[in-house]
DNA sequence: TGTCGACTAATTCTGCTTTGTTCAAGGTGA
DNA sequence: TCACCTTGAACAAAGCAGAATTAGTCGACA
């Protein structure tokens, strides 16, 4: 599923315009990514916590080339999945 | 953050009401839920990937009582990070 | 049309796993 | 819209499975 699909559906079960919807998404998505920027983690209870992770540096390996390469420390957008997210995902099909 | 304030900043950003935004909101989480729940990702160019994993069946442990325990095979929500999104994260602060 | 994601290699490190408690957040009713 | 109550998130420990790392191409998305 692309955006273009998520935002027909959203559309319709909101019972709004698509360009609304995809207006709102955009912007949602924009300020997750602020904050998390920002180093203030996301909270959205029942679907799941957007974090910044602070990732050490550590010896890499280029799997094409088979060469050692050093990886320097740096911060990494995480996500933890909520309970309701995880269940929906185990339960169905 | 929040639900609330996210939900309070992407209506001011995006000239709606809350309660639109909020409505959007969640019939986007749930939608992301219910197609990951399905097995089809969901792929937000410039944000990231929601997809199912499968894991699995391996021995964990309780690390309270040090107790080994089996941990079945079963699949669990997986997010990737976009381009974008990590950029944003790795720049700021 | 141009850019971004998917794919894949081998190896190391990070996170997930559980459980209970504490605290904050979400939802509902007024 | 606010307050209260219910409910979900955070935290810790120990070990292993899986994620992540690079780079180029193909194909899909904006």
């Amino acid at each position: 599923m692309n955006k273009a699909e998520l935002v027909d559906i959203v559309a319709k079960n909101a019972s709004t315009t698509k360009k609304d919807a995809e207006t709102i998404i955009n912007s949602m998505m924009e300020t997750i990514i602020k904050s998390v920027a920002s180093g203030e983690k996301v909270t959205l209870v029942g679907f799941g916590t957007f974090e910044a992770r602070q990732r050490k540096a550590r010896q890499g390996r280029n799997p094409k080339t088979n060469e050692v390469l050093h990886i320097p420390a740096k911060r990494v957008p995480g996500f933890r999945v909520g309970k309701e997210f995880s269940e929906a995902v185990n339960k169905k099909k």
